[in-house]
DNA sequence: ATTTTAACGATAAAAAATTCACGTAATCCT
DNA sequence: AGGATTACGTGAATTTTTTATCGTTAAAAT
């Protein structure tokens, strides 16, 4: 059997073309293009071929892909018909809109815990989420066998938090903290780059600017 | 005068390298090498040298960089020494987490309005910033001068909000829903890809069950 | 049934990003 | 002061990613 491994870049474009294939199919369309996928996202036709080019389906000439058949392997693809467990380890602002937010039990991440340092929130509940003590991490991801743990603790904590969850062995970190964590090999980290996106934009205003400034002179 | 343009890979590791310096800077460090920066944050020595050969500074043999300098001439390309107006619109739990989150002030990021459609919210304040109709969207926004608007809508509605966004002439967006966003040449969109990264950390999951099932076989 | 056409799949080319490798310069040490 | 060493800066090599090209195939049209 070949496991072919997807590329990075090939993968962070897949979730894109989920959502844009569930939308044709809300709107009852049974096939596209990969001359219409890639100008509803920006891509070049070239690209969206190659890209799906890895994966377990065939597109026909004149009609493109089947939307249905899209779907099914990009969700199987992205795991998105299985159930993913979540602890979220932070209940501050951040952290209790996360568990709040519907749209992650929607697609397949049940949050199955909420955990603070502070003791003033332990105790208080977002939805059916209790806010749990960090003391209590440890044995409850180990015992419910959690696949993802979120970080959603100011950015001092955030190395902290990350080794306790590696200890509890959860295996895949999403990181929301404005800070690089360190994780032994083996345990994958997403950062989430909320900040950083700012940051980003930041430089390209800026930039904006000093063209502008260059052109007057 | 040159404006040379920094390639966005490098962009957006930038962000890294300032929390990290501005850590070591706190711990009263005065000078890095590349190799030591590289390891902090996961890459290579060289890659740490070839981003940094886009900025205005020096490194020296025997010391690497001054971590003060560093910091300085980090802050200035990502503009974080200037302060950045931004608008929010969608107060569900995630606009109004941000809303709420102190770090953006801190970082310069002002939130000078914060929107919703749901007549239930408006009137409602998180912190000191009240929640607003959409209907005054285009007239504040475009009154004071907004470098960014979020955009943290359900999926359904992120389109037509990033519309008026740029009707009300934002020329930055960062994206939080779960949606491609078209917008005319010119205006600038970063996707959050909180979803898009739970996903990728989901692949990653199955790939490594997948991965393990074939080596039993 | 044959022709036309549209879109794929694959391969090759181009572009971009990362890493290597080495000459050079500055610090440290004796 | 002189030699040894370390780490930069740079240009070249490699790798990765994206884009272009083109033969082939399946549907549509005549």
């Amino acid at each position: 059997m070949e496991t072919e491994k997807i590329p990075g870049p090939v993968i962070r474009r897949l979730p894109k073309y989920l959502v844009h294939v569930q939308e044709l199919r809300d709107e009852v369309v049974e096939w596209a293009s990969s001359q219409e996928i890639a100008d509803a996202l920006g891509l070049t036709s070239s690209t969206v071929r190659q890209d799906l080019s890895h994966m377990d389906l065939k597109g026909i000439s004149k009609k493109g892909y089947q939307i249905i058949q899209l779907e099914a392997v990009l969700r199987q693809i992205l795991g998105a018909d299985k159930l993913h467990r979540m602890v979220i380890v932070g209940a501050g602002n951040l952290g209790r809109a996360l568990a709040a937010h519907g749209d992650f039990g929607r697609r397949g991440f049940e949050i199955c815990g909420l955990f603070d340092q502070d003791d003033t929130l332990v105790g208080t509940s977002v939805g059916s989420v209790e806010v749990k003590p960090m003391s209590e991490l440890l044995v409850e991801a180990g015992r419910k066998r959690i696949d993802i743990g979120v970080i959603a603790v100011p950015t001092q904590a955030a190395q902290s938090v990350a080794e306790q969850l590696v200890q509890a062995g959860v295996p895949a970190i999403l990181n929301l903290a404005y800070k690089h964590i360190q994780v032994p090999e083996g345990v994958t980290v997403v950062d989430a780059r909320l900040m950083e996106s700012l940051q980003e934009l930041a430089y390209v205003l800026g930039q904006r600017d000093r063209e502008r400034r260059e052109q007057q002179s």
